[in-house]
DNA sequence: CCTGCGATGTTAAAAAATACACATGTTAGC
DNA sequence: GCTAACATGTGTATTTTTTAACATCGCAGG
């Protein structure tokens, strides 16, 4: 646990195993296995996997003799780097871009409720941007 | 220039620099360097440049003798992905979430024509989404 | 034109990541 | 309590990534 977890450090397969466990909430060594491209043999994840909880991005618990590996990084906090990211990326800060792109690609359906929120951020924003 | 450019399959510093280029816009080994993580050899930088152009992901022009590279995969796709990436793997659809968290996290000054465009995307799914 | 600075080309080497075989331990069912 | 099935522990081999040294080339200024 060397160092504050920052998953842009991370490898090419420790990337794609953090996004499985997040992608699940907490999984097992055979149930990311089943995910990464190319399969890699079990005892192989494994390794990974114990190499992520020494470099402090999982830890993990024993259920029934088998091992359930969660994120240290709260997946609320996990999401808002990786937005964060992206956005530093690809939008360089213009949320609206960001937002409209989202809203655009996913041909959403937003719930009633989902609209409501958003349209009170906007008027909270339109509030204070003056 | 093997198979289809995936940026999911780039090494660390392979994603790093990608990342730098992309958000240069384009860029030279010497922009490049500056912007990564522990400021590697110029040549080093350079070795990745190439390796990066012979997989695909990048092309160079040369400009008064120095080389300048642009992405393959234009800026709008790219940002496509890494969106829908982030989306599959910290929000797994829930798109309202994900403009929520936008919206909330960077304190959003959204300038009065950005607003329209997003209340119209959002008015839009309104219509359908019955 | 020629020379210096800075860029690229090439090749080698070190470091890191990835993969896996084999040993050992644990659980559940009989 | 024994045993089969399945998990984990450990150590090593291989591949891939990353770094860098050294040679060469090209532009720009004198």
């Amino acid at each position: 646990m060397a160092k504050r977890p920052e998953i842009q450090e991370l490898t090419r397969r420790e990337r794609q195993i953090m996004d499985a466990v997040y992608q699940l909430g907490s999984a097992t060594a055979v149930e990311v296995m089943e995910r990464l491209p190319g399969k890699p043999v079990n005892a192989t994840v494994r390794t990974m996997l114990k190499v992520l909880e020494h470099k402090g991005y999982l830890r993990h618990e024993r259920i029934k003799g088998r091992f359930v590996y969660h994120p240290t990084i709260p997946v609320t906090r996990a999401r808002h780097n990786a937005l964060e990211h992206v956005m530093e990326t690809f939008f360089q800060g213009a949320e609206a871009s960001a937002v409209i792109a989202i809203l655009k690609q996913s041909e959403a359906s937003l719930s009633e409720a989902d609209r409501e929120r958003i349209l009170a951020l906007i008027e909270a924003s339109r509030q204070e941007g003056r």
